[in-house]
DNA sequence: CGGCTAATTGTGCAACTGTATAATTACTGC
DNA sequence: GCAGTAATTATACAGTTGCACAATTAGCCG
């Protein structure tokens, strides 16, 4: 009797790479960076663990690979392209989105925790890091910046980065609490917070309908 | 010839506890939590791994001890008692030092990083989190409740709790930028960034004097 | 000075990790 | 159909890790 052998089938490079991208980021929202090993990631995406090699030239280039993933799916839910009459609402469903699931959420922040040392210590991730952040902001401070002179008014460049700086801070901050406590909030209380601090901070009304959905086609 | 054994003295057991967290700590601050092993720690901490297990019952109370250490070393830095003439004074003296080193730092913020995927991951460390992030908003909570008073604004405590959160929300976010990019702020930037921002959401006035040292003793 | 105790050392081990590599097999083009 | 090739499996290996345990020794108390 042949020795019995595990059958498989040949799907598409792209997609296997997915798999895999998938079971490590859900193994470090779920257990931790610790249990994300490659034979428990193999396991999870269904395969044996010689072929993540195949498809990875190591371990960190499957974390980074994720971890590029995990980020762009951020800034994409949060900084995609928010239709709005108005510079103003622009902005504010920007903040919004930022502080709604499933970018404020405990899986998507337990995930960012997973990195973040990994990011500080050396590695390709750092080049990921820096991009998201720098895209993430840069995007914010445009959105300020329109917002203002729509409300006529000039805002010379050094008070506008501060500004920029400042609402970051409080949308990361709402976010990170958003994720770590979530029973702690009802829904909307966080993205109403958020527009509430962000008005105050640059004296410029941004309302709760701004954000409400539009049923105009 | 006697096979040469290592000499040693005996130091009081606290000393030695406190070595090895102090080994423990600085060793996730520099390398990162994943170079934290055991034989690591000992050898920073000038002992053999064996001792580790003399003290602690496993590395994980070890962790446990170090983050309790780290945190409350945190939560003193900025709650310690901040003598002020006036509860605005006090409340603008809270959120200066939470954005000053040592506090903001990038080995608070790294140490932090380390700890925080193994906090939301079971383990006794989720206490402790739950305990100083509770302490920490309450005292907040507090300190903008009597600056509100003081000033003759009467506000309801959902009002109150909202502040808190915004406010909590803008000094970790701050913390968290000053700490992973220390070089992108002048020093005491954050720290002003930090009071216009809480001045503008509680729409009360905390200026940069109240801060400064004071001279008279 | 001499023992007692607990602090400290040294060694070993079983489990696990990332990775290398050879052996198989499912699919593709002819 | 049939060969060729890339995808996939299986196995093996060297290094590390946390931890258990017995052997030593420093300091204290009489």
């Amino acid at each position: 009797m042949p020795p019995e052998r595990k059958p498989f089938r040949r799907i598409g490079p792209d997609q296997r790479r997915d798999a895999m991208i998938d079971a490590m980021l859900s193994l470090i929202a779920e257990e931790g960076m610790a249990a994300a090993t490659t034979r428990a990631v193999a396991a999870r995406a269904g395969v044996t663990p010689g072929l993540i090699r195949h498809y990875f030239d190591s371990k960190d280039a499957l974390l980074s690979a994720a971890y590029e993933r995990h980020m762009s799916a951020l800034t994409a839910a949060t900084c995609g392209p928010h239709q709005g009459r108005s510079a103003a609402q622009r902005l504010a469903r920007f903040v919004a989105a930022g502080l709604r699931a499933p970018v404020t959420s405990a899986e998507a922040v337990s995930l960012w925790a997973g990195f973040l040392a990994h990011v500080q210590h050396g590695g390709a991730m750092q080049d990921t890091h820096a991009a998201t952040y720098a895209e993430f902001r840069d995007h914010l401070q445009a959105l300020i910046a329109d917002a203002l002179v729509e409300a006529g008014r000039a805002v010379p460049e050094p008070a506008l980065r501060r500004h920029a700086i400042a609402c970051n801070a409080v949308i990361d901050g709402l976010w990170l609490e958003g994720g770590m406590l979530p029973d702690a909030f009802a829904p909307g209380e966080l993205a109403r917070i958020g527009l509430d601090s962000v008005s105050a901070m640059l004296d410029l009304a941004l309302t709760p309908d701004m954000i409400e959905e539009e049923d105009t086609p």
